[in-house]
DNA sequence: CGTGCGGATATAAGCGCTTTTATACGCGAT
DNA sequence: ATCGCGTATAAAAGCGCTTATATCCGCACG
């Protein structure tokens, strides 16, 4: 485990430790030929510099942190990458962690990220709380977070506009002549949960239509499945269901299609969030584009403003998702 | 962005930097008055260790690399999950990067974990080259490699027994009648998959079946719904369809859906892989679970072994795939 | 021929921690 | 009282880098 340090290189190349640091930090003040020489150095003694020196020296990294709720979950994996991608494109590096929708894992995630002094931090999670606000104030670290929580100084916001979802959703399904629409969603639960349920009565009330059936459904698949199998109970069936989530909507259908249903022939269906999911299913799913990629990189362009502003006053971003139509909803049945 | 140091708990704790490290470290040398005392004041300094300086001072660190090919890939995401949960055990820090199945972001992702002093690099990915393995050797980082590669010093391999799965699937479709067999793979491309296929044709040599058709199928959905229009057209059709992924399976059943065809009446296919899709289809999906929970536990446990090892001496880890049976299969029609 | 100047390189002081080594102190044995 | 010893704490030397500052050198200029 022997390192090669700069202090090799320079002895190698004959020179001192600061002009290989500048070669190394392309600060312009030395000259071709010394460069030259020190990056060829560089290269034969396999040299790789030491970030914990680095970043110690300078009292800085070039390092993002990322905290998500559950890789495993479809939602989050494109959001990662179009982070990721958008950090790398302004080259910093990111560190991710998962805290499996557990707030005491959170904080001990946010504590890592706070002692490897990361320059800034993206959550996207829902067990945001306040001790993880406090950690992050009191170290003044830049902090982008989705959907909750304040803007404030050292602190922006990434804001999906999730009533909008809800509207397109609801538009599409009733210029195909639905009127009694059910609604399946996770109750007392998330945020944003609650705002999809929130958005979708509100519409309702708008137009003077009639509340279909409000099923509880977790935003798992079982949780769908088991919403599904409540449908098929009720004696006044409604001819579409509108669910919180892809995953939600998968398990509806597939209660519905077991017990002889077909979707959308007797039923219309629509999820969403337009995970992978959606495409693979029969029948595809009409779903909302939540644009997780540009969320993603929106979240990292957040914390570079953050960064780079003289104030460090936070902003709003807004995400405005749209509407993707699968095989899953049609026209309703005369 | 003033830090607190370990110097300024010192101070306000009226004992030398040397103790509060000392406490920190949870050496037993300091006693437990003083020992309590400087953990009040860490709190109340809201003292967060840099891991920068720490590392640097030990000229060790706790965090473990992962690179994995695609996080978007139902794949990886249960072993990442497993990975991080075993080393979280182990109180190892956990730092993952993504490479796309490009080699040279993976080049990229490689050295990044070599400046951080990554402890060890777990790769989970199949566009390994030399150039990682030289890298990793000069700078003698523990690695564990997945499928690909030789196990030497500093480097182990855990490797998923694919024949054994393939047999499993065979052996299941064969037990319900099946003779003719097509086989949907990806050809020229990452080994796993060409094991996949060999073990399939090794299958039906041993057996002196008939090779059913092997068609090509690029590990994607669209790669699957390809092939399932493929075998609509043949005219001597398979009564199985052996997909070498789920995602193959569940493109080659949406065509065979699409044009009619009821999944497993008429035909059943079979999956690999056993990601979360396999349950959410009509049908679900028979499959083989590569246990990849499992696998990432186990990867996590080599590096670990890798480490207090004395020789430093790599190892082979073999996984055991099971058979998950799902709706995708059933008897031969008469 | 001395002077001043600017570009190239070197020196050295940290960055915040760990850890070896030193010091202080109390206490029982001599 | 003296010594030795073990325990608790402090002093100080790095870890590998960056960067402010110093030094050197060649050259145009008066």
């Amino acid at each position: 485990m022997k390192s090669v340090t700069i202090r090799d290189v320079a002895k190698a190349a004959g020179v001192s430790v600061a002009t290989v640091s500048y070669v190394l930090n392309n600060s312009g003040r030395v000259g071709r030929p010394t460069r030259r020489a020190v990056l060829s150095v560089v290269r034969s003694l396999d040299y790789v510099a030491n970030l914990n020196a680095r970043n110690l020296a300078k009292n800085a990294s070039q390092t993002l942190g990322m905290i998500v709720s559950d890789i495993e979950n479809p939602f989050f994996p494109e959001v990662i990458k179009g982070f990721e991608q958008r950090a790398r494109e302004q080259s910093y590096d990111v560190i991710l962690s998962d805290t499996n929708y557990d707030a005491a894992v959170m904080t001990e995630a946010t504590k890592r990220m706070l002692r490897q002094r990361v320059r800034g931090v993206c959550f996207v999670t829902s067990e945001v709380s306040l001790l993880t606000i406090r950690q992050i104030k009191a170290r003044q670290t830049p902090a982008v977070f989705l959907d909750v929580g304040p803007v404030q100084q050292y602190i922006s916001n990434v804001r999906i506009d999730y009533a909008l979802g809800i509207k397109a959703v609801m538009d599409h399904l009733v210029a195909l002549g639905h009127r009694r629409i059910a609604f399946v969603g996770a109750r007392n639960d998330l945020s944003s949960n609650a705002i999809r349920r929130e958005s979708y009565l509100q519409y309702i009330r708008e137009r003077e239509m009639k509340v279909g059936p409000v099923l509880e459904g977790n935003s798992h698949f079982d949780g769908g499945l088991a919403a599904g199998a409540q449908i098929l109970q009720l004696h006044s069936r409604p001819t579409a269901v509108v669910a919180n989530n892809d995953l939600s909507a998968i398990g509806v259908i597939k209660a519905l299609q077991s017990s002889g249903l077909n979707v959308p022939r007797d039923i219309s269906v629509t999820g969403f969030d337009c995970t992978q999911l959606a495409a693979y299913t029969t029948p595809s799913l009409t779903t909302v584009d939540l644009t997780r990629d540009l969320l993603g990189r929106t979240a990292a362009d957040a914390l570079h403003a953050l960064f780079t502003s003289p104030t460090h006053m936070g902003q709003e971003y807004p995400i405005i998702p749209t509407l993707r139509v699968g095989e899953s909803t049609g026209s309703v049945k005369k």
